[in-house]
DNA sequence: AGATCTACCCGCACGC
DNA sequence: TGCGTGCGGGTAGATC
């Protein structure tokens, strides 16, 4: 599910059922999903979680001694369940709690867990600023921007630019902003910069609020039955009816992924 | 020389 | 059955 809303309504709801709980023990069925896996286990047995923060696309939970960072990647996501009741397909790993499980499922297992005795803030530098960061500006953007050739799509989807936004939100950024997802970021006025970060934060709130996006219907998931797909303007709307205008939306490629825009209204 | 681009990889489900 | 695709991101190697 993971873009930062998603990831933001993960985090939120995991705090409100979890936090201070003890981790009693854990099971990894999919070694490659944790890091270290030789001590993954005995490092968090026993530790109780003390906070659950985002950073980026980042969930970080921290416990008593240390610190386990999760990317849920493409579709990873966390369920709660009864302890007698058997994992769930796709779960790879298991953290047992006082009086029910967390389960760590990812169909395409792409997501990652680690854990660090750092703090992984520290670790993370190189992500971007967060897009609610009040550091956000425009000077920040036309100096990250300087000089390059990169397409506005490329560089919103830059986690070390500003980190969170994935291929949804970037689609709906560029059309609420009027501009090509071809848009040569060097070219961007200082005005431009300033609409692009409101229609960022404006865009990134209201998944928030609307409880992400949930593009395919998962059931029972934690925390994914989002809303905000009802609301999109031109992600996977591809040959359909631009709602400003009526042309039909244009789907391309840049960078690998799906692009989907109007080419009446994005000429910018 | 450094920035950028392209292909490809990773597991798997789903739609055509 | 087979093929293309995907709410992410890393890498290697080619190319600008």
């Amino acid at each position: 599910m993971p873009e930062l809303p998603e990831v933001e309504t993960v985090v939120r709801t995991l705090r409100n059922h979890i936090l201070h709980e003890k981790i009693h023990h854990v099971q990894v069925f999919w070694e490659r999903t944790v890091y270290e896996s030789e001590t993954f286990i005995q490092d968090l047995t026993n530790q109780h979680i003390q906070d659950i923060t985002r950073r980026g696309k980042y969930l970080i939970f921290t416990l008593d001694k240390g610190f386990m960072s999760v990317h849920l990647r493409m579709e990873g996501r966390f369920y709660m369940t009864p302890l007698d009741e058997a994992p769930k397909k796709h779960t790879h790993v298991v953290f047992y709690l006082k009086d029910q499980k967390l389960e760590f499922n990812d169909t395409r297992k792409f997501g990652r867990i680690k854990y660090c005795t750092e703090d992984p803030v520290i670790l993370l530098t190189q992500l971007g600023l967060e897009p609610f960061d009040e550091c956000l500006n425009p000077a920040y953007l036309r100096l990250k921007a300087k000089n390059r050739s990169i397409p506005i799509k490329t560089f919103l989807l830059d986690q070390s630019v500003i980190a969170g936004i994935g291929n949804i939100y970037a689609d709906e950024i560029c059309f609420l902003c009027h501009l090509s997802p071809l848009k040569k970021v060097k070219t961007l006025t200082l005005k431009q910069w300033q609409e692009l970060i409101d229609n960022v934060r404006m865009v990134l709130s209201d998944a928030i609020l609307a409880g992400g996006t949930t593009v395919r219907s998962y059931t029972s998931s934690l925390g994914v039955t989002g809303r905000f797909q009802n609301t999109l303007n031109v992600y996977g709307r591809a040959s359909l009816a631009c709602v400003s205008c009526t042309t039909p939306l244009k789907s391309i490629k840049i960078g690998q992924r799906t692009s989907v825009y109007c080419p009446a209204c994005q000429k910018g």
